[in-house]
DNA sequence: CGATTGACCGCTA
DNA sequence: TTAGCGGCCAATC
């Protein structure tokens, strides 16, 4: 577990309920866009779904995207995510807005 | 050490 | 609206 994933994961902590992110937004966080992809390869590591939301981090374009093992669209996620106030429409997230992360520190 | 691959993103056609 | 393409960073082969 090294800097980036604990920063990634302290992120994901601070969306809260009804609120979405996406896995651009956290790269951008993170001070780099291009952590997208690495975002996205760590959420599939994820040692705690329980304690860890990953279920509100979906597509820039409103897709849901993946759950744990669960593949693209995953009905567990949007169902996870309509009971947390999320409005969800044929599989796409419907008036989204992305949590905007603010006072995270990089060296926290 | 170079090539390939990922739960991605954004711009073009 | 969908498809294709390039770019991003790190891990893996």
């Amino acid at each position: 577990m090294n800097e980036i994933e604990k920063s990634i994961w302290k992120l994901v902590l601070q969306i809260p309920r009804g609120r979405v992110s996406t896995y651009g937004d956290i790269a951008s966080a993170l001070g780099n866009i291009g952590y997208s992809r690495l975002v996205g390869k760590i959420m599939s590591t994820n040692p705690e779904p329980i304690t860890v939301p990953c279920h509100r981090v979906v597509y820039s374009d409103g897709r849901v995207g993946w759950y744990l093992g669960l593949g693209h669209g995953s009905v567990t996620k949007i169902a996870l995510l309509e009971k947390e106030g999320v409005d969800i429409n044929e599989g796409r997230i419907v008036n989204f807005e992305k949590y905007r992360f603010k006072d995270f520190n990089l060296d926290a």
